[in-house]
DNA sequence: TAAGCTTTTGTGGATTTCCACAAAAGCTAC
DNA sequence: GTAGCTTTTGTGGAAATCCACAAAAGCTTA
């Protein structure tokens, strides 16, 4: 007979029927880690236990330790109970996980300590109808949550197109919606390689759900696009916990899930919460600098780190209306056409290298001396002073425009 | 009784006439000493003059030297007759000069090659006689030449203003009103320091109209604003002649008028007609950036040498929207505030110069040690990398874009 | 006033840059 | 193919830069 088949009024209720037939400490999680219910019987808990439950969610490390341990996937791909060995370092106890499935939907988990006991068969059979059991329980949370989630989700849209035009009319959504927020705050925009189905998409969401870099309140998917509001946890160090946070999600989604993030950028970091449409924007240019200038732009993900490119759109615009012609870089261009040579090229790197003759040199794979010879071609060839910043940065700008504007 | 007492058909009559009664070659010049008339009487004729008849005007090195020896301003503060001597370096020989009056305004000149004879008082009598019969035939020429000219004046307006929009058509205009133009051109605009009267109006005519450096076919005058519509005579050097026109009209002013030019700046050099209007925003763009940056634009007079100023306009427009905020400079300045230093300063006169850092110190009246030590505190603050030509571009745009905000 | 900090100046040596000169290699056009 | 050009690479020495270390000077604060 199902011990479980009766009603249970509340999930605890539910924790603690299984804790007592099972007889050990329960943990029901949803499927993105965040605590759902446990039992309260005064039995053995390990440090793992203890963190999640003062926080309501499992503590990212240990997250990361059971996918590198290889139990999260097995959990995710089969309905069976998971033994799971002791993990020290971070401070994980014994235990017996299970799965919560809907058709083919993970939507949570159970976890079971072990303590000093052998379990049998019996116990894990019990194990799997409380996993079917927890599963109606679950979906009922699901369903309260859809609910908000569409209110949610057109609120973010409204804030990314600056529907809203004061701070405090914002703030007031916010908690309206129950949406913990503070500042400074940005808005980050990850490109997949493809469109985002949903079971991308909720393998984004587990892993934004389960992150304690930052904090997210709000996300949006839009075609290849995934929109985050990201709250980073100190004032100081904001921009590299954002940076750091972006490149751990883009190689999580690889590693985890296989699916390939192209890239990724972040709009300036704001106080003011009418600025969300304005670090939206940002972050859409640092994605359209990045894929124009590959290269040099791999380390950038800030629109603070973009430097001159933060204005490459405005003066392409004005470039497209002719302005801006550089009569040195016409010259350059013409000479390395007729004579088959590199002038513009080797300036290009030269200046990109801060104008450091060893290092251009090393990197065009030419002789120092021939490097010399070279600039001093471009300054007869192009009429330049190229101890002249003025004109030197002119050209250089000119230079790189050439190639937005060209692509 | 006086020889120029009856009617003439025509100048060249007159100047026949004059060369009849004093015996020796004449030619008669407007006040911009433009060829009006000359006899044909065959004379010895002396290099300078044969040049003068076939251009049609005095070469302006003749005029130059005329300056120079005082002939010029003698002639224009009286109305007697000047004995010049011979001036072999431009081939001019021995003359006699009068300027021809109406009111307190010198209309022309009228020259007298000496010959091998001596004047007699009577000769310089004739010649004083012949200058007041000339007044009232050149008289007639102005009226004909003021009719045209403001007809003149409001289509230069028009192309400044871009009222025309196709180059032909422009074109059609220019041969109409029978003003020889070719291109490419460029507008100049000089900046005087005080509104430009009629008086010093005309002396601008004289210098613009004895020039020889460059072709002026269109010049009108704002306030304190002179605007030309410029001409260069090469193709290959047109920037550097324009640049040389500028400078020497400016020392002319001063030198021979005493009236003091502030500055002046000069457009794109363009082919097409319609472009005069653009030419003409970005002098008055290089007027305006000379006036912010006064020290560091010391030597630029074209759009061309502006360099990255040529977008500060834009740049700046964007700023006032509350873009390009640039952590470092905020930060560099809150510590220079705070501890009284000089970072900013000190960076900026370093990037002036092109990161060198022994002219920086020299600059800056400081140790190289000491400038490499602020420098490391400006990376130390500013969480910037100098060696990242990005940041630093990004840097150096947003102080200098700073100053030319606050002014 | 002394202690503790930042800032300036000094010294010396390793490294890099700059420059002039020259030889070698590669292209182009007759 | 060879003469005349441009381009590349090499050598060596003067000048400038970079860097570590340290002393001195100047400010701030208890």
């Amino acid at each position: 007979m199902n011990p479980f088949a009766t009603n249970f009024d509340s999930l605890e209720e539910f924790a603690d029927r299984v804790s007592e037939v099972l007889q050990c400490p329960i943990t029901i999680e949803d499927a993105n880690h965040r605590l759902i219910a446990y039992s309260t019987h005064e039995h053995y808990t390990d440090p793992a236990r203890t963190a999640t439950i003062i926080n309501r969610r499992v503590p990212e490390k240990v997250i990361n330790s059971l996918w590198r341990e290889g139990v999260i996937p097995k959990l995710l791909s089969s309905d069976e109970p998971v033994r799971v060995d002791t993990i020290s370092e971070v401070g994980l106890g014994k235990r017996v996980a299970i799965s919560i499935w809907k058709n083919k939907e993970v939507l949570g988990f159970i976890w079971a300590l072990e303590m000093n006991r052998t379990w049998t068969n019996k116990d894990f059979e019990l194990l799997k109808q409380a996993a079917k059991a927890a599963k109606n329980l679950l979906l009922q949370l699901q369903i309260r949550k859809n609910k908000k989630e569409e209110r949610v989700q057109e609120f973010f849209w409204k804030l990314l197109t600056g529907h809203f035009t004061s701070h405090d009319e914002i703030k007031e959504h916010f908690h309206l919606l129950h949406i913990p927020i503070h500042h400074p705050f940005c808005v980050i925009v990850f490109r997949f390689k493809q469109e985002i189905q949903s079971d991308v998409e909720r393998q984004i969401n587990y892993i934004l759900k389960t992150t304690q870099q930052i904090h997210i309140p709000l996300y949006t998917i839009d075609h290849r696009q995934l929109i985050l509001l990201a709250i980073p946890k100190s004032m100081e160090q904001s921009s590299n916990e954002v940076k750091h946070f972006l490149n751990s999600f883009i190689s999580q989604m690889k590693e985890r899930f296989h699916v390939d993030v192209i890239d990724g950028g972040f709009g300036g970091i704001y106080d003011h919460y009418t600025e969300i449409k304005k670090s939206y924007k940002e972050a859409l240019t640092v994605l359209k600098m990045k894929e124009t200038f590959g290269k040099q732009m791999k380390m950038v993900d800030s629109y603070q780190e973009l430097g001159i490119y933060q204005f490459f759109d405005l003066l392409l615009e004005k470039k497209r209306e002719g302005e801006f012609r550089n009569e040195t870089l016409i010259k350059l261009k013409q000479y390395d056409e007729k004579h088959h040579t590199n002038l513009v090229k080797t300036l290009e790197v030269f200046l990109d290298l801060d104008s450091n003759v060893n290092e251009t040199a090393k990197a065009l794979n030419i002789h120092p001396n021939t490097l010399a010879y070279r600039l001093k071609r471009v300054s007869e060839v192009g009429e330049i002073d190229l101890k002249n910043i003025n004109q030197k940065l002119k050209l250089y700008i000119d230079i790189k425009l050439d190639q937005y504007g060209n692509t």
